[in-house]
DNA sequence: CTGTTAGCGCATTCAA
DNA sequence: TTGAATGCGCTAACAG
C-alpha cells in the first residue's frame, strides 16, 4: 500500500474511524470534541503524515492570514528592523509577511493594494506617506500606517511624535551654540517632511531665532538628495555651522558633500541625522541622530493589524505612539564661529 | 438591486450569457476564446467590477505562485539586494515573495520548510548553509540555492566562484607587499567559509608564502565576530599588515577594534573585505571588498526557481554562475613593513 | 469554440 | 458530541 501524495482529511477520518467533520473539528476546535476522539484524530495524522492544505483552509474561511508590509523603498535598511517586528509578532499570530516595494509608483502601489482583493493578503500595512487618487473613492482594505500619515485617511496608526523628535534634535544644536542651522526637508508634500520642519521652526523660535528660507532645503530621504542639495547650498554660498537632515541617508550624503569641499564634520559644521539607522554608529564620525523603537513598532503594527482582523472594522481608529530618543554621537561639536 | 460585495466567476457568466467556464477560459487562457466572447466577457467583468479570487484559483491549481526567500538573517542588508532581484522577477511573472528569517533556527527553518506542504508557498529560494539533520530525510520542496551550498544536496544553484574571489583578494594585498596577512574566515562547517579560505590559501601558495594557522581564525560573518576576533589577535601579540575579512560585517568589525589599539588603516594595517554593502562605500577609509552583482544573483534565483515549478522536476540541476569583482578603494595600501 | 459536469480540501451548517 | 450533506470559487475534463 503506497502513501497518497497528499492526505487529506478524509484519509485521517477513514483511519480514525470518524467523519471528515469530526477530524476538522479536533484540529480546528479541539475543545468540541471528546478527549479520546482527539486523541485516536491525532494519532491518524501523525501515522499518515497529514499536513493540513492550508491553501484550501484559507480559500474556505476566506482568510488568507498574511499580511502585506508595504515600504517606500525596500533598499533602505531602515526598513529591515521594522520588518523583523512585524514578522515576528506575525509569526507568533500564525500570519505571514509579504513584502512589498511602492518605489512611490501607483501601479506598484495598486498592485499591492489589489492583492487584497484578489485574496492573497488580508490587509496591508503601510509604511508610505501617500496613496494614488485612483484608489481614494475604492472601498479600502484593511490598513495600518506605521511612521507615516495618509492626509485626509483617518486609519490606525503607529506613529512617533516627529515634530518633538525635531525638535529634540535642533535643540541640541541650538545647546551647542549653532545659529545658522540648515535644515534638509522630506517631501513637504507628506506628513514624515512637513512634522519635521514643523520640529525645526518651533526649535528656533523658541530660541528665539528667526527662520530663514534660504536654509531650509526640500529633499526626498535620499543620499543622492542630502548630497546634491548640500552642494547646492555650498554653491550658492550660504554660511552655517550645524546641518538637521531629516534621514540617515540625507545626513550621509551631506557629510560626503561637505567632505568633498573640505568642510570638517563636527569641527567645522555639526550634522544630525534622523533614524538611527545601522549606519549611523560606523560612519566617520558616529552620526548623531533619532533613534526610532524599530523593531517595537513593528510588532505594534502587526498587532494593530491583527486586531482589526479579527473585530471586523471596530468602531475607534487606534493610535499608537512611541517615544523617540536623540543619540548623541560625534558628528555634533560646539560651535565655533561667533 | 445591490451590488454583490464579491462578485464571482458566475455573476459574470450571467451577465455575458455565457458560461462560468467560458470566463475562466476568457480570464486565464484568452486564446482559447472567440474574440467577441472574450470582449463581452471583459465588458462583464469592468461593469461587475470582478476581481478574480486568487484564494480559490490557487486552490483549484494546486499553486499558490509565491515563494519563500529563506536568508541566514534578515538584518543584514546584504539580502535587500537581492531580495530585490528576486521581486522583480517574481512580480514580472505573477509571482509573490515571502521573505523568512532562518536566525540559524532548526525551528525556524522547518516552519518555513512546512510552509511549503501547507501550500503557503510553492518552493523557497535558500540563502543559508544546512537544512537541520530532522529534514534530511523528508522529501523536500522545491529548493533553489543562492550563493550557498548545502552538504549532500544537489539543488539548482546561483552562485559565485568564492574561491576565485577570495584569490583575487588576497592577491591584492600580495601585489601591494602585504606578506603577513590575517584571514578571519567564514563558519568552517559550510561552503561560504571553506571557499573562501581554499582562495586565500591558493593564493599565499602561489606567491611561495606558507600557511601560517596563527592567522587564520574562524568567524561567522557578523560584525560582533570580526571585532572580537581581530582584538583576540592583538591580545595574542600577532603581527600582521594585512587583513581579509570574509564579510564587509567582520571587516567592519575588524578595523573597529584596529582603532580602538590605534592601529590606522589603511596605513598600518590594510584591510579587505567581501560582499560590497552599501556601507562598505560610506566607511572611512572607503573598503576594498568584493562585488557580487545581487540584484543579478536574486532575479536569475528566481528564474531558476519558476523554471522548476514549470517543468516539474526536470533532470538537469542548472548552476548559473555569476562574475565577482574586486573593487579597490582605501582601505588598502602598500605595505610599509619589510 | 463553448457548455455541462465534477470536484479540489476543508469548515460549517443542520440533524440526530 | 458526532455525522451527513453542502458549497466556498474556480478550473479541467469531456462532450457537443
Amino acid at each position: 500500500m503506497t502513501m497518497a501524495e497528499h492526505p487529506n482529511i478524509k484519509a485521517v477520518a477513514d483511519m480514525a474511524g470518524v467523519s471528515t467533520a469530526t477530524v476538522s473539528r479536533a484540529l480546528s476546535r479541539p475543545e468540541k470534541v471528546r478527549e479520546d476522539t482527539r486523541r485516536r484524530v491525532l494519532e491518524a495524522v501523525a501515522a499518515i503524515g497529514f499536513v493540513p492544505n492550508d491553501q484550501a483552509r484559507a480559500f474556505r474561511r476566506r482568510a488568507s492570514h498574511t499580511v502585506i508590509l508595504l515600504v517606500r523603498d525596500i533598499s533602505n535598511p531602515f526598513y529591515l528592523d521594522i520588518y523583523k517586528g512585524v514578522e515576528e509578532a506575525a509569526f507568533a499570530a500564525g500570519y505571514k509577511v509579504l513584502m512589498g516595494d511602492a518605489r512611490d509608483d501607483d501601479r506598484r502601489i495598486r498592485h499591492y493594494i489589489d492583492a487584497v482583493r484578489e485574496r492573497h493578503a488580508d490587509g496591508l500595512i503601510l509604511m508610505i506617506g501617500r496613496l494614488p487618487d485612483s484608489l481614494r473613492n475604492d472601498r479600502l482594505p484593511p490598513l495600518v500606517v506605521a511612521l507615516e500619515a495618509i492626509a485626509g485617511l483617518d486609519l490606525p496608526t503607529v506613529r512617533v511624535d516627529n515634530a518633538a523628535a525635531a525638535f529634540e534634535a535642533v535643540t541640541h544644536l541650538l545647546q551647542l551654540g549653532h545659529r545658522r542651522i540648515v535644515h534638509i526637508t522630506g517631501p513637504l508634500g507628506e506628513h514624515l517632511g512637513t512634522a519635521r520642519l514643523e520640529g525645526y521652526r518651533r526649535a528656533l523660535e523658541q530660541a528665539g531665532i528667526a527662520y530663514d528660507p534660504d536654509l531650509v532645503v526640500e529633499g526626498d530621504f535620499s543620499l543622492s538628495a542630502g548630497r546634491a542639495l548640500t552642494l547646492g547650498l555650498l554653491d550658492r554660498g550660504r554660511r552655517f555651522t550645524a546641518l538637521f537632515a531629516a534621514s540617515d541617508q540625507m545626513a550621509l550624503g551631506a557629510i560626503g558633500a561637505l567632505k568633498s569641499h573640505g568642510i570638517q564634520v563636527p569641527r567645522d559644521v555639526s550634522v544630525v541625522g534622523f533614524d538611527d539607522t545601522l549606519v549611523a554608529g560606523m560612519l566617520d564620525p558616529p552620526l548623531t541622530t533619532i533613534h526610532q523603537p524599530r523593531r517595537e513598532i513593528g510588532q505594534a503594527a502587526m498587532a494593530l493589524m491583527i486586531r482589526q482582523l479579527k473585530k471586523s472594522r471596530s468602531a475607534p481608529v487606534p493610535q499608537h505612539c512611541f517615544p523617540t530618543r536623540l543619540v548623541i554621537r560625534s558628528s555634533t561639536a560646539p560651535c565655533h564661529d561667533p
